[in-house]
DNA sequence: TCTTGACTTGGACGAAGTCCATCGTAGGAT
DNA sequence: ATCCTACGATGGACTTCGTCCAAGTCAAGA
C-alpha cells in the first residue's frame, strides 16, 4: 500500500482529496474494511465524502488490482489493501477479526486432475475459522 | 439428503407441506441453490409458499447442520444440502456454477503454528477459481 | 486564467434478507 | 373422529448493502 497514490497517479488517476482520504484509510497491515466502514473512517478526515464516492473509489481500485473484495457469508464485502503480498485469511468465529495469513504447500496442485471437471482453475480462497485468543 | 424428512422428523419438527417441498427441492448432487431459486422451484410445486417461509426454513436446515451456507463475493448466499460429506468447491468464474470437489492433502495442517495468532483453528473452507469447459 | 471532461454528490432505486402481527394447521389429547 | 393449541406460514413493512443518475464541482492541461 505504501505507494498506492504513486502508482495511481502513474496510471494517469486524477487525484482528488476523497481519493486520497480512501487510500489513507486503507493503508495498513491485516486491514479488511466493510465500505461503510471505510466511508465511516474516511468521513472523519473529510466529512462531506459521499458513499457513493467510497464505493465508485473501492470498486476502482478494485478493478486496477490495488484492492480485492474478500468473500463473506452474507455480510457486506470486505476489502483488502494487502493485494501485492499473496495471502489466505483466517477468521475469528466469534468476533469476526480477520487476519491475513500464508499457508505452506500447493492447495492448487492438492487437487486431483479427475476432481477438475474440465475447468482451468486458476486460482484458490482459503478461509480458516477458529477462535481467537480473545474469544476462547 | 435422502433421508433428510427422516431425520428432521426424528428431531420433533413438525411436517407441513412447505418443509416438505423445500427439503425436495434441495435434493440432489451438486446443489448450491440462492434462497430465491429454492421459491421458485418450491412455488412450482406449492404455489403459494411464502419467501419467508423458505428463508425460515433454510435458516433451520442450517441451525440443524443439514444444510451449509456458501460464501460468495457479493451476491446471494448459496444453500448447500451436502452438508454430511465434508468437500470444497469449485466455481467458474464466467457462468458461476459451483461443483463439489474432494482436495488430498490437510489443509489445516499447511497452516504454520506461527501463523494462527493463537487462534484455535477448527475449519477450513476452499474455494477453486476457474473456467468451465463451456465458457473456455 | 480558462476550459473541459472527469469526479463528486444526494437521493432514488433495487436486491437480498429480516421482522412481526395475524392466521392456519399438524398432531397429540380425548 | 373431533377438538385444541402451540408451532408454523403468511405477506407486507422494514433494514442493509449496494447501484444508478442528473446536476454541480474541480483537477490539471493549454
Ligand atoms: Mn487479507
Ligand atoms: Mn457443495
Ligand atoms: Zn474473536
Ligand atoms: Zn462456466
Amino acid at each position: 500500500m505504501s505507494d498506492l497514490l504513486g502508482r495511481l497517479r502513474g496510471r494517469g488517476w486524477r487525484m482528488t482529496s476523497q481519493r486520497r482520504v480512501v487510500a489513507e484509510v486503507l493503508d495498513g497491515d491485516h486491514v479488511h474494511l466493510t465500505a461503510d466502514e471505510v466511508h465511516l473512517r474516511a468521513a472523519a478526515r473529510l466529512p462531506e465524502i459521499s458513499r457513493a464516492t467510497v464505493y465508485n473509489t473501492l470498486g476502482e481500485l478494485v478493478v486496477l488490482g490495488e484492492v480485492l473484495e474478500v468473500s463473506t457469508v452474507g455480510r457486506a464485502k470486505r476489502y483488502d489493501p494487502n493485494a501485492r503480498n499473496p495471502h489466505q485469511h483466517l477468521v475469528c468465529s466469534g468476533c469476526g477479526t480477520v487476519r491475513d495469513v500464508h499457508p505452506v504447500g500447493d492447495a492448487i496442485g492438492d487437487l486431483p486432475e479427475e476432481e477438475r471437471f474440465g475447468f482451468a482453475v486458476g486460482s484458490v480462497e482459503i478461509t480458516y475459522r477458529g477462535l481467537c485468543p480473545g474469544c476462547a
